[in-house]
DNA sequence: GAAAAAAGTTGAACGCATTCATTTTTACAG
DNA sequence: CTGTAAAAATGAATGCGTTCAACTTTTTTC
């Protein structure tokens, strides 16, 4: 499947590789992924244009490269929130949200997110798009996991659906954090707050020990 | 400001307007938003690619033309909903919901429907970003006031914050038929079924006479 | 180690949305 | 009507992501 992993020829790929994820990443954070270059990327790189498609498929696959460890990131953040919730309902929900917004700008920024997200939906059918939103369900379930967590603990009254809630939180937070991406602006805090005006409102309903 | 309506001049560009809307429709329908050129656009318009841009920016304000009547149709068929909702109030967000799905296909594609969302979210500076932003924000005043005009009625329990669960039902419809517009196979029925499953987890928690 | 095969590199060429300098048409003053 | 200014139409040129046929380099074979 995977060619050998030693040899010139491998190294020498594994390199240009590298290079190819470090130029991009760079020039996307500094002038923006549209504005970004594929001539500029490989030159940077060292590298002819015909060259980088060779190492990727499109100039998305860069982003998707940038968003997988972004995302991956988060998650593993996550799984500490969700594996040691604090006690009251509210506080941990919002804790692992804090947690994916605090960690949603180390790699990429406010324009990669919308190019990211725009290019999920519009085509679905692409790897992009379907490695997209697997990162999506892995954080959805999350949320989800943690809804039940505490629902088993008693927290939360035994006859809230926590699948159905998890999915309805999930669906808000990205739906702010859509917001957040699209104004330059707008501060991680007052995201914060947007986010968690909503949550208090679902939390009064469902907590059982305020 | 808006020049004279009457006169040669004018009557040949508001039908040559129409033309190139109905020609870019027809393609848009028949090959999609993406596979239509601009070429063809203004060849079935009997027009000059160059004249095209006079009468629209871009390929882009097509598209938003055609969202706008899609969405205002919607606002008009949902608005009736508001005025005159059905007691329960499972039943009531079930209908308005129903009628904003319902509508939803008139003009509009699966296809052109993701190529708006992702234009919206991608370029938010953008007069089609604000607008389709605006026909949202419309939207979602739409549930809210149903969900007041209920609790007003005293269908929903008092400590309910209506404003926020608005918000929170409309990101989840919104989500809800982003998916339906991802999967080209998925139908109306499933979607609404998919949609009122999570329904039904909230109206549990804040309906008083079911 | 030479020849053949395989893998990788390259930049010119292509498709398509958008722009712009030039030409054509319309409106209007005298 | 005619001359002129304003408005509109035109299609060739531009920019940029992506493709591809020709060329180099590395690996394998004997």
């Amino acid at each position: 499947m995977t060619g050998p992993t030693t040899g010139l020829r491998a190294k020498q790929k594994a390199r240009r590789n590298r290079s190819l994820l470090k130029a991009a990443s760079t020039l996307f954070g500094q002038v923006g992924y549209e504005a970004a270059r594929i001539d500029s990327i490989a030159e940077a790189a060292e590298v002819s244009v015909g060259t980088f498609y060779n190492y990727y498929e499109n100039k998305a696959e860069l982003l998707l490269a940038i968003v997988t460890m972004e995302v991956e990131e988060v998650l593993h953040q996550g799984a500490a929130v969700v594996a040691a919730p604090p006690e009251a309902v509210e506080l941990a929900l919002r804790r692992l949200i804090s947690t994916y917004y605090d960690h949603s700008l180390v790699y990429l920024t406010k324009e990669m997110w919308r190019t990211a997200m725009a290019m999920a939906i519009q085509h679905p059918e692409t790897p992009f798009s379907r490695r997209y939103h697997d990162l999506d369900a892995q954080l959805a379930a999350q949320v989800t996991a943690l809804l039940r967590a505490l629902q088993a603990r008693g927290s939360i009254r035994a006859e809230a659906d926590a699948g159905a809630l998890g999915l309805i939180l999930f669906n808000d937070l990205n739906a702010a954090f859509t917001q957040f991406a699209m104004q330059e602006e707008m501060t991680l805090a007052a995201l914060k707050d947007s986010l968690f005006a909503r949550l208090h409102a679902v939390t009064g309903l469902i907590a059982l020990r305020p």
